[in-house]
DNA sequence: CGGTCACTTGATCGTCTTCAATACCAGTGG
DNA sequence: CCACTGGTATTGAAGACGATCAAGTGACCG
């Protein structure tokens, strides 16, 4: 087991390009974030395991026991309403770190979009390692960090974009998602479905896909395949995202 | 000066209940959460500050130098759009910290809607300041974790949620605001205006007016003043906003 | 080839927004 | 004491954006 997570690690690190040390989105990347010494350690008292697509391996309200990383394939974060609404609040891919949940239980659910493979470890054993690796902790602590930032600007999305501004600040952040500092890439392929989309800005499906289309009619974007979106107009996408983080000139 | 922030961090100390130890919503305030001695080495290298009601002392996209801490009064954080909507993302009170941006702007605005005494330190000698006391390190995890659980609730509450259930959830964080453990307020006297309520719910200020005089109407509520409303019934209230925090059912 | 699932597109509906008028309250000065 | 002012809240009427309901298309797969 201890061998096994091990070996995922290291070869998580060696996919990881080793140029862009000081850039910003370093941060976000929780492999990037963790010394070698600390990363061997850390597998050592992890247990890897899998789960297959659509399998809920987190449980929103459950007893928080441990914390996961994943290492391979992706997943969605969610919260749901007592009648099914449901609000998608990340996507996490290898790299990822989930359960900093303070309070005992979860705080939400996670869910499977392609087969998942992730290193668990217990809370108890987590706060060992911190204590003798402090540097961990101030990664760990820089990645929150960066995940409360990431929050309130979705805050901002879903509280006072419009869909065309919301499908736009969407595409934009995936075109940038896993590029550490170069230029953005113009093709995307996604990997959630329009309902995950949907879900996630605040929209309905329908939504989602009137604006995809009025979107290609406007020529900002190309749909080539219902998974693959070319961005064509990159600085009108940014325009209608809101500048992007922009500092507000008012 | 540093005397004078040390008096006012004793001063916050002491207004604090001393029971509530091993409460799950502690964790929320940062003054619980440091050691007496941290805090006073905290005191030794910050500067004391004022600023008056409706002052921006911290702007979005402005270089990230500082780290605040709120010793009295309420400020309004929030992000614009070029445009100038707004979006709340909190109110925060004494003992909360700000300034945990990991790039190297702020994220947000931060607005005095009160008269606001915080103390501040530069991010190097908070560097210097984590590195001497992990325990200072590991409680701001803390913190952050628990602020990043608010925030996926608020994105929960503002993707999916109707106007009356927003102003449910709204009412109910309030009636359990500053209250560690013990049963929530009934009676509330709100520091914000309709326009900061609905800027924070991502509604308009006659959404919010409308709202509250449907809930009166229903008799959930009362509003002796603009500023005062009182929780008549607690558990429709709930109903309303979702269950708070309950663990789906579905 | 039939079935399922995801997506697209159209028509209608409803919630919240927008626009507008009025009421309210505190502070200020005549 | 009362009129005046500016900010804030309430209430009404009309409008818009996105949701809902519904039908149809296409891809994948047994």
């Amino acid at each position: 087991m201890a061998t096994l997570s091990q070996r995922h690690v290291v070869i998580e690190r060696s996919q990881l390009p080793d140029l862009c040390v000081g850039c910003d989105s370093r941060a976000a990347s929780v492999c990037n974030a963790i010394e070698d010494r600390d990363m061997a350690r850390l597998a050592a008292i992890t247990t890897s395991s899998e789960a297959p697509v659509g399998r809920v391996f987190i449980q929103e309200g459950e007893s928080a026991d441990n914390f996961f990383n994943i290492t391979l394939g992706t997943a969605r974060l969610f919260k749901l309403l007592p009648d099914g609404r449901r609000q998608i609040t990340g996507f996490v891919g290898p790299g990822h770190f989930l359960g900093l949940a303070v309070s005992d239980t979860y705080a939400f659910s996670a869910e499977a979009m392609e087969p998942v493979r992730f290193c668990r470890f217990s809370r108890p054993r987590l706060r060992v390692l911190l204590d003798d690796f402090p540097a961990l902790e101030k990664r760990l602590l820089e990645v929150a960090a960066t995940e409360l930032v990431a929050a309130q600007e979705q805050m901002l999305l879903l509280g006072r974009k419009t869909a065309v501004e919301r499908l736009a600040s969407f595409l934009l952040a995936q075109s940038v998602m896993g590029v550490p500092c170069g230029h953005p890439r113009a093709h995307l392929t996604l990997k959630m479905t329009r309902g995950d989309i949907a879900d996630y800005l605040g929209l309905t499906i329908e939504t989602i896909s009137r604006t995809l289309t009025r979107l290609r009619n406007e020529r900002l974007i190309d749909i080539p395949s219902t998974t693959d979106v070319i961005i064509r107009n990159h600085a009108a996408l940014v325009n209608l995202a809101g500048g992007l983080n922009r500092s507000p000139t008012a």
